[in-house]
DNA sequence: TGTTAGCACTCCAGGTCATCGAGTGCTAAT
DNA sequence: ATTAGCACTCGATGACCTGGAGTGCTAACA
């Protein structure tokens, strides 16, 4: 257990190495006025808690700097307490200029968090399986090309351009999307599949000439995997950052971060509000010394969607951490507003 | 004018420093086997060519470096000739597992070509104004909001979601959708505006109540000026090249490229076939270091996009231009069948 | 007993200096 | 016209020194 003294100098050391990137000695912190202990009893304070694994040296007489275990505890209970909610509206001002699509407000999100903190911001959409069938539809281009396309109740469009197989006759195809509309309108995409599969398949194949054949074009047109969106900010900002002065560690961070999956790896186990991830917590080794602090949102449908900022374990947690907890609430509401209609 | 022998020695160095990155001195080509004279006639030979521009020196004693002259030069004289078409079929077969869409053979396209050359890969996809009018359609979502769909005969989804106002009734919104479905279908986009604007208005007025407000509100769903899109691979290959290890190049170089109209404004002026820009002969300051070779493809329906590569002034021209060749061959050729319906 | 002043020690960053090797330009010989 | 030879230049490298920031420890002090 940490006494006050201890805890109060981990804070300033921490904060001091926040801000300028360099390993933080006992003189430096003997002058804040904070502070009122002479630099040979922050000595010895230091030295235990570097024993106790909370700060660590570059070498034998530098200043310390804070270990991931120092984050840890700064996150856990230095700051944890000092959350608010002062930022609460920089985001409806600037959605108020008519920002209406869920992916307009999620990819402006994305665009003012890295503007505002000088990190990458990664958000993922709501995962559209909770989104319900709106409407389906093949639209013939050609003789032998078509287009198919599937909304849903929140407004996501997905479409995608086929050809179509001589064998295929196009009028069966119309048939199969009429009964399917049908049946299958207010669904949740995530049933969809299944729901094909084992209540309107018999109708499809009482009704429809050549089943076989038409039935798996049609799976294919309209049920193939679709991965979430991301939407990321600010890569460039990573640059900016001292410690990542080193060519080797940009070129696979950003090789990572040009492979949509491997972003969204990044999230795998994220849970309900802000979770943070200092240094090796995060599984990929990438980012191994970054840090991860996410939050989710929810959209009035009921799906809930990531956001994220990615920065140097030297992140200044308390700025991220309101911010994150300002946008995961206002982003939330204008969804949710613009769900209902408003 | 250049004599064979200088020419010769030109070729050998270029070739040489786009190899190695390093000056190179006369000493290095004499040995080479091409090479027949010796080192001391080398360096009068480079001497005058320096003199003339083409070489350039990084300190007195130094070996040469091409100059952004001896890059065009050998560009347009040396290697012109030498186009072949032996990459012809390296996309095909790619293709060859079943991309149909536009976008995905595009999107397909800049991957490989970036995972060929290490260099980054620009694509534009074919410019949707040609495209002609399949549909449109608006699909009420809740009693607030709606998704307007714009389908061409290309294939290309463009999709809104929207709230709609108060005072605008639902039921003048579809009439006057059916309108436009009847008398702007097969138009091209780009004259979309003008042709609802001259033609069609006076119908609008004609059938629908509160005119005035419904069309404003139509115009703003579905005439919106839309982007080329934009599809980039291999933005961490810049970090492989030696030259560009300096973080501050690094910085500007991929906030530009996290933007895509900075990224589109390169391609400002570009012409029909094959076209290489070298360092300053770029436009944008950013990419004043780096080459950027263009070429078009074409889709049956007479679109044209835009295919290109950036990299470092030492860059692989023959290999990047050849491969360009027959990329925007085959890409062409791809998406002709796939309009036509094969 | 907790705090602090003082001091020896460590290490890094930066500057100077000598050396080496790759390269050039020029001159004179072929 | 070509080439061998030579003096010269410059960058890269490594050895060495110095100053400064920092530590740990000891002993003195309240």
């Amino acid at each position: 257990m940490l006494t006050e003294r201890q805890l109060l100098i981990l804070k300033v050391i921490i904060d001091e190495f926040i801000k300028s990137a360099n390993p933080v000695g006992s003189r430096a912190i003997a002058k804040k006025d904070q502070i009122n202990y002479s630099a040979a009893t922050i000595r010895n304070e230091m030295a235990d808690l570097e024993e106790m694994g909370y700060l660590e040296k570059t070498h034998t007489s530098s200043g310390r700097i804070p270990s991931e275990k120092g984050y840890r505890y700064y996150v856990d209970h230095i700051i944890a307490p000092t959350i608010k909610r002062s930022e609460i509206n920089i985001l409806n001002k600037i959605l108020e200029n008519g920002y209406f699509e869920v992916e307009q407000v999620v990819q402006k999100a994305a665009e003012v968090l890295s503007r505002l903190t000088n990190y990458t911001s990664i958000i993922l959409g709501p995962a559209i399986y909770e989104a319900k069938l709106k409407q389906i539809q093949i639209l013939p281009l050609s003789q032998h090309t078509a287009v198919s396309i599937l909304v849903t109740d929140t407004g996501h469009v997905e479409h995608r351009s086929f050809s179509i197989p001589f064998d295929i006759k196009p009028s069966d195809l119309e048939k199969m999307v009429n009964i399917l509309n049908d049946r299958l309108y207010g669904v949740p995409l995530i049933y969809l599949h299944e729901k094909l599969h084992h209540e309107v398949v018999h109708l499809l194949r009482k009704y429809v000439n050549d089943f076989e054949k038409a039935y798996a074009y049609l799976d294919m047109m309209f049920f193939q995997e679709q991965p979430v969106k991301v939407y990321v900010g600010g890569k460039s900002n990573i640059l900016l950052q001292p410690e990542f002065r080193d060519v080797n560690k940009l070129h696979s961070f950003y090789t990572m971060m040009e492979d949509e999956n491997e972003v969204i790896k990044l999230f795998q186990r994220h849970e309900e509000g802000i979770q943070v991830r200092i240094g090796k917590e995060n599984k990929a080794d990438v980012i191994k010394d970054f840090s991860l602090i996410t939050a989710t949102y929810h959209t009035g449908g009921d799906q809930t969607g990531t956001i994220a900022l990615l920065g140097p374990t030297r992140m200044e947690y308390r700025k991220v951490i309101s911010l994150l907890n300002a946008f995961s609430f206002e982003m939330t509401e204008a969804l949710y507003l613009w769900y209902k209609g408003d």
